[in-house]
DNA sequence: TATGAATGAGGGTTCATTCAT
DNA sequence: TATGAATGAACCCTCATTCAT
């Protein structure tokens, strides 16, 4: 489509794009190396290296050395959007609906896992981070959850719990969860797909069996 | 011999007292200063300010400024162990158990906060540290739970889940919460007590209600 | 290709220019202060300001201040290398040979003064300086000496010496008044140029007169 | 003989004695670490330690860490001191003589090298030390080695030369011996017991044979 | 007098950021 | 716009010296 445009709006455009790449590769470069060795003991030399530009282009496209862990966050924001057939999918049964959102909030975390290591150290110690971490990663599904539960317990679906704080211990699951792979816990690693099932489960049914106590 | 030279004795003392209260006051700065503004945003004077010595003594007690990290995380590691009677507790009612342990648990968190607070950023980041935490916050609990969570399935009081698997995400669980109390999150920490009751129906029951499926 | 832009050529090698220029300006800076001050009571701040550079500049020429040491020496080397004119002059009377060799030696140690000051108490103390100072300035002049007193030896024109021994003695010699240079002994300084003739004759037809004793 | 004096004096002398044993221990414990690893890299404590006192201790007995060398220095000046003997053969035989004061200068060399190689470095650098060091041990032996050379030159055994130029050579050339040693030049070190005769040789025959040029 | 912990000034080095080319 | 050298503030750590015990 870019083909039948003007020249001069195409060089425009293609120099935007060139630009947007250039961006997209210092970010990139960016995860990696915060994800690897850590915000501080990552320079500024370390991402232009990885990106192949010189230290002094960054800053064309970045403010500061910390804009670039925003823009990180605004990124992973981006990916972490919940997808709109979810919204759809609300009127399944329940046990189905749950696995599915399960399943696609664990899928989140493994392909953004790079980016969130890059994170969310500097996420504990700086406050403007952990405000915008929070809004995004911790209430934004709350807000999707909690009403989801409301109802449920209004049809008598589910018992009479108290759905604010259950939606705090999903969301605290995830996150938890998250923490254990960046932690490196290899058995979880190793059965992460099987998680979405027994996570369902068990927040549906409990552990005992139907028989029950 | 000692026992005639009590006033030697009593001075050695009272010096060793002397040192082991300044290392304290030194630690406990560390950690108020670490998890107040970070690791790398605090400087060594900062924590000598803070603990009212000159910046050269903590160098008397401490190898280096990551010497205090591995120590504070030491002395987490002390507050965390888990105590006896909670192994006494085993062979009570699975859900007063379960119910005992978690409070437990989030106790622990609740009195550690500070401390997790200033060394969980550094967790993510550094080799070493990274490997003591997971050992002993995340296996440590694990080869407790794993082993009674087996027991239950073998005697029919539990679904025949994987054993493994549940236990991981009991351990994440307790990180998530810590994590999102970290991050502020009010809620949480209003109903902090709560929880573990909660925690305990889930698990076990599942939040459908008794009438169930 | 290089040939159609002349300008970017030269404005590379402008570039080029002066950054040898400011490594040559620090380096030049180094030997001046560590020679009035000493290595240890020299501060990078120092150099810097001898130069008129930031402290940070010197980093990117020279990796520490050791380094700084390590070129000097380097630099010694290069104005140390013994002139191919020399080599040429071995076949000439042994009494001229001598003396220009001399002569060369001192005005060597002349020019080099500075520097020598410079490093020489490190060398003492630094095992690596200290190879590399014995290997350069010991041994150097000791390969070329010792094979012409061998032959002068064996063609008769010198008694059956301890040729090895012969050699150390004369580089101690020059070693030695380098140091007494260093030192200050003016008496010396002002005769420095008399010096290679008297050494000649010593070494050659030692102190006693011609009738001998 | 201390055993005959009275009890309060035995005492107090006992007292003294155990001071200035005490004062020997730390200043040798310092030339031996001063030698080994260089003025600046020896910390009051390693000496301490060598020394087996505290830290403190040291200052009871001298002002400073500088003090300690210049201390050394004082310590060396006494080993240095010329034997009376060797005046007394100054009307031997000119080679007689000339072989035995360069034996004696070889062997105190090689008695207080450790000595010198923990002050030599700082003597480069530190103006007073240099001051000292020139006093005693160049001119020391320059006024001794002049007039005798003098004295030769005049009745006539010797060539009418530059004397007090001879003296500096003879000079510098055990500074540059002493150099070379602390160097560690293995060939000068295994036949140091040769220099003297060969240094007299040349000093007074010089290298040609004596049928000559 | 001996001790050894406390002190704090000092310095080498790093690195985010700037800016001339 | 890209470059990469220059900048200099900041910081961890050392260690000579002091001094209470």
């Amino acid at each position: 489509m870019d083909r039948s445009e003007p020249s001069s709006t195409a060089r425009t455009s293609r120099r935007e794009r060139l630009k947007q790449e250039r961006e997209k590769r210092i970010l990139d470069a960016a995860a990696m190396v915060f994800a690897r060795n850590g915000y501080h003991r990552t320079t500024i030399r370390d991402i232009a290296r990885q990106a192949d530009v010189a230290d002094g282009t960054i800053y064309n496209y970045f403010d500061s050395k910390f804009d670039l862990l925003v823009a990180l966050m605004a990124q992973l924001a981006d990916l972490d959007r919940m997808p709109a057939d979810l919204f759809a999918a609300r009127d399944q049964d329940m046990h189905d609906f749950v696995l599915t959102a399960f399943a696609e909030r664990m899928e989140r975390i493994e392909q953004g896992e790079e980016m969130l290591k890059a994170i969310l150290p500097q996420v504990f110690v700086h406050e403007d981070l952990r405000e915008r971490f929070y809004q995004q990663y911790v209430l934004r599904i709350a807000t999707l959850l909690e009403p989801y539960i409301q109802g449920q317990v209004e049809s008598g679906h589910v018992r009479p719990v108290d759905v604010s704080l259950v939606t705090r211990l999903v969301q605290g699951m995830f996150v938890g969860l998250l923490v254990l792979r960046i932690l490196g816990d290899q058995p979880l690693r190793n059965q992460w797909d099987e998680v979405p099932k027994l996570l369902a489960t068990l927040l549906l049914d409990g552990l005992r069996g139907e028989g029950g106590a």
